[in-house]
DNA sequence: GTCTATACCTGGATAGAC
DNA sequence: GTCTATCCAGGTATAGAC
């Protein structure tokens, strides 16, 4: 199991293509062709599929954690930091457009297939859930902490839903705005 | 292609399939085990696995409808029907729990495949917006109807997407009734 | 570490006997 | 209408040469 450049090209290539047409209609091919590397090639780097799976997820994880870590140097106010969640919505927009929230689409995906990795998917939305409580708390919430937490989780994951089937960019803004409003009432 | 007895229990099966497994994940030999017919007898009813999908989307329109239409019959005032859409996150809880909500997750499916039947899919939620548009409208809020309807779509979108995620009934609950108080106020 | 070749299986789809 | 046999493409995975 190689650990050099190739291999992060690989984890790259399947992270971007597991998002975009889905993990089980990615294929082997599709990989190594990006990577331009033969087919063959790729099992040196991992052994199965699930493998580079799990790859994926960990990078995902390791990549959420330190856009988290840079809102909170950002950001003045928890409110603020909040915010900057909310407003990923438009800012990935281009992609949600197309493909839907890379986090609720992998773990529905996942839990259709019964995958034995779902669990390790499923932490990517633990940690937006367990920081965003973290910034309810700051904001003197602690009680309701993890239901407003939840309640920013949902709110946006239905966003992306919606904004995904009808490809409406307007209301997509429309909603950041409410949700952007509601935090304030707060 | 026939439209007796075996066609109809095809589709059937291949809804259940579909919803369960994921449409790419579903195979004909899936199919055709749970129909007891041989895999090529498939092909004398459904030239296509894409003219199943197609059936499918239909039945689900159809299905659709008449809740639809049932909801209304039973319930007296808009605000009670409204409920009835909000309560099948309950109501369907044991299927939601484990493959999420079926129309969103075939919808994100399909735009990942980037699927000739999307377009397709999606009309099971415009179906859902324009029944809720219409309470709404009934309720006296013609002029916000529309938005009050992606409001509550969303809403259940996103409960049923971290009610999957992280199997909590309780959860589901609370946002059921947080749902059914929300109207309540309008 | 990288490549080719290849085994093996499954999936979608067709042809033709009954 | 139903079946078997079969084709072909593509997918996962392995062996072994370089």
């Amino acid at each position: 199991m190689g650990h050099g450049l190739t291999r992060h090209q690989i984890v790259e290539v399947a992270d971007d293509l597991f998002y975009r047409q889905g993990f089980e209609h990615t294929s082997f091919a599709d990989i190594s062709s990006l990577v331009n590397i033969s087919r063959g090639n790729l099992y040196h780097h991992f052994k199965t599929k699930d493998d580079i799976l799990d790859a994926v997820i960990n990078v995902r994880l390791n990549r959420t954690q330190h856009m988290l870590t840079s809102w909170e140097e950002q950001g003045k106010t928890p409110k603020d930091c909040i915010k900057s969640y909310i407003k990923i919505l438009l800012t990935n927009w281009s992609m949600i457009r197309n493909y839907g929230c890379p986090v609720g689409t992998l773990c529905t995906e996942l839990a259709k297939l019964n995958h034995a990795s779902k669990a390790e998917a499923n932490k990517i939305f633990t940690l937006f859930r367990e920081w965003l409580r973290g910034q309810f708390t700051e904001l003197g919430r602690a009680q309701e902490a993890d239901a407003l937490a939840m309640r920013v989780l949902s709110w946006s994951q239905g966003v992306a839903t919606l904004g995904n089937a009808f490809d409406d960019l307007k209301y997509v803004k429309q909603e950041v705005e409410k949700m952007c409003d509601w935090l304030d009432t707060l």
